[in-house]
DNA sequence: GACAACAGGATTGTTAACAATTTTGCATGC
DNA sequence: GCATGCAAAATTGTTAACAATCCTGTTGTC
């Protein structure tokens, strides 16, 4: 996950190691996107950019590729990845699947510290919201969810679904609204309330309707059926070979 | 996931991919514990089992370590995972959260055609298990709940679903109880009537039953803090020193 | 006899060069 | 003018050699 203050210090101790280092940069690059949706990731360039060598890179590709971040298409080469709709709606529903089963695992083992962690997060998420810092406040949303995850003391269920929140990232990045009205940070509060309930259906039902409402706040619908629609994006009309 | 029957073919038309050849070949070979929990994966060694170079057998590596079921120690090399217990009781744990899921998804879209479909392969298990084929059985009982997870038309579910499958065909093959106890073909026809039920909540229980019924089959006591016990297993008392 | 230092061998990590494939630009013909 | 075919450039795929690291067995010292 891409980390919301202090990019850059890696395991603390400055120790850094180059192969981890070079996957967070693409990954960040590509959630930020200025690594867009489709673009051509040449192994030359990149091996250059990052001064190792291209064996390095096809390393990182492969780890990128199989967070489905990236595609790898033999002897074409790798490609920033273009979630469809329908893959869109099957992360979401993914999640849905699986976080609801961490809510409600999570209702069942409240206590007082976890709630206090938990709206800590929220405070933090509240902070960079009114700071108007969009970008950390997606950050701190995702890792709202991640928190979440982790509270159900299972590392399996963390790692997937680290991986299927940065999925949504790209997805949000890819499909967001033009005016970000991302009024999710409410949502957040109303499903810590509902986590501390005590009442796992409730929570269930609180996560389910939560993501629900992120994915509505997307544009997916399907306006991209086959060709570009150069003529409402120049803001003209088509011409035939015009003279 | 390991092929049930006719292994060695290939997507059928005989152009098979040495990539996933090799990736296939090495995890057969972990499943049936050839390959056994803790031993060491030279790269020359392999690369000229199977005829590639390095780079290759390095690629599968990262695929295989990323599926958790080799595990790859820098400047040290690969070695075939040996899941330990809590790992083990993780991973049930995770797959009780996602099935959970699966199982309630599956039962509120039931159709006739799909309860025979599910009926169709309890028969194929049934079937191997009169043959005494054991081997068989394992991977069967695999794709059963493999055949659940594509049921709810979810392929992030389904390719996740099937990573958890493997590395707990791995904690089987590890833990599994010496005398054979497999009445787990009768707990499957126990779910598919739970799932034909059209409630949610009973499919859920019971695949939850049957998940912790394998879990609770496995030796999965603590046998094993700190170091081998020879003198068990060579059937001695320890000497000290003997002259 | 136990322990530390050291050397040799084995193995992984890295780099650079080469081969195969795809893409691109251009010329040719209709 | 447009499509087809060809050749060159760019890019990926593969191999082999070299460097760095780790393991093992030996030697020397206390």
């Amino acid at each position: 996950m891409a980390k919301a203050e202090e990019t850059g210090t890696y395991k603390g101790s400055g120790k850094l190691r180059p192969e981890e280092m070079i996957y967070q940069e693409m990954l960040d690059a590509i959630l930020d996107r200025r690594l867009e949706p489709g673009m051509k990731l040449v192994e030359e360039d990149l091996a250059q950019t990052f001064g190792v060598s291209r064996a390095r890179i096809r390393a990182t590709f492969l780890q990128l590729a199989h967070d489905k971040l990236i595609n790898l298409v033999p002897n074409r080469g790798a490609f920033v990845s273009e979630p469809t709709i329908d893959e869109a709606i099957e992360v979401f529903s993914a999640r849905r699947m699986i976080e609801d089963g961490v809510a409600r695992k999570v209702a069942l083992g409240m206590t007082d510290e976890r709630a206090a962690q938990i709206k800590n997060h929220l405070d933090r998420e509240h902070d960079a919201h009114h700071r108007g810092d969009h970008r950390a406040a997606i950050i701190l949303s995702g890792e709202f969810h991640l928190l979440l995850a982790r509270l159900t003391g299972n590392l399996v269920i963390e790692e997937f679904l680290e991986r299927l929140i940065l999925r949504t990232s790209l997805i949000i990045a890819m499909y967001e609204s033009p005016h970000p009205v991302d009024c999710s940070h409410t949502e957040h509060d109303e499903l810590l309330k509902a986590l501390t309930s005590g009442d796992p259906d409730i929570a269930a039902a609180e996560m389910s309707r939560h993501l629900d409402a992120i994915r509505d706040r997307l544009q997916l619908q399907r306006p991209k059926p086959g060709k570009t629609d150069f003529a409402s994006i120049f803001g003209r009309t088509p011409k035939s070979a015009a003279s």
